[in-house]
DNA sequence: TCTTTATTGAAAAACATTTTCAATAATTAT
DNA sequence: ATAATTATTGAAAATGTTTTTCAATAAAGA
């Protein structure tokens, strides 16, 4: 999906298309590391010199209500932004430079139905994310 | 593991048993639930009234680093803590009550070889944790 | 254009966490 | 027991992050 989609979706759902908000969006879609606020009004604002810091969570906060963005959680902090993922997909981090990749195919099914059975929850989501080295950082 | 048995870890890693440290231990030791530090500050002040804030902080921070209790991340936040698993254990959480448990016997030795080959990245760890409904919120 | 109204950035406020510091209390040595 | 040592404490201040307020601005639609 591109820089121009995640505008239009912007457009839309009613909002309206600045510069502000293609600088944020240029940066938050293009980006292989999950960034946080700060990392993103640091990078944003080479495109648009006046952007400011509140913009940026206001704009971070819509694209996560359209699902264009989610949350990374991570052992030092949860408080950073990557691309969503599409379908049924989870991230795997590397712990070296922070590249961050979707994977599908997990299929815990049959632990989740075992689960349920032995705890008597009903088990209605899960969150699985591997952390590894990339190729990259592996040399 | 007892409250008494967090304390003894404590005194044996060079920290001394206070007041303050025995409100903050048995007030986490015993809950099913993951608390946040004002919480945690809330409920051992009833055993301790003079018990600061900032102990709550920094007992909390000696617990963690001794392994005795396991930060929860959460889709409302990710700053509670609760007694930590043992072993390969994951989290199991209620989304009714907030009531926390462990499972064990997960095997994603496959799917992380699998991933492992489709990606090139050598995975090093995994977080699971699994939402649901406990016995009790489900009725 | 003109009008309407969402959006903006600055400043202030609200929160959360960490640091500083002198007083105190837990441990150790005597 | 008592004294000496030193980790720990809570209050206050400092720091850092996120949210709210508000008047000015700019986007979209007529
Ligand atoms: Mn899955
Ligand atoms: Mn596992
Ligand atoms: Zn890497
Ligand atoms: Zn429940």
């Amino acid at each position: 999906m591109s820089a121009s989609a995640w505008l239009e979706q912007l457009r839309d759902n009613g909002y309206r298309i600045t510069a502000a908000r293609r600088a944020v969006v240029e940066t938050v879609q293009t980006a292989t590391r999950a960034l946080t606020p700060i990392e993103v009004y640091g990078l944003a604002r080479k495109k648009d010199r006046a952007l400011g810091l509140v913009t940026v969570y206001r704009t971070l906060e819509k694209l996560e209500e359209l699902h264009l963005i989610q949350r990374v959680h991570q052992p030092m902090g949860c408080q950073a932004f990557i691309s969503a993922g599409h379908g049924h997909q989870h991230l795997l981090l590397c712990q070296g430079c922070g590249q961050v990749e979707f994977f599908e195919g997990d299929d815990l099914d049959a632990l989740m139905r075992s689960i349920a059975k032995k705890t008597g929850y009903q088990i209605k989501e899960h969150w699985l994310q591997l952390f590894g080295l990339c190729a990259n950082c592996r040399a």
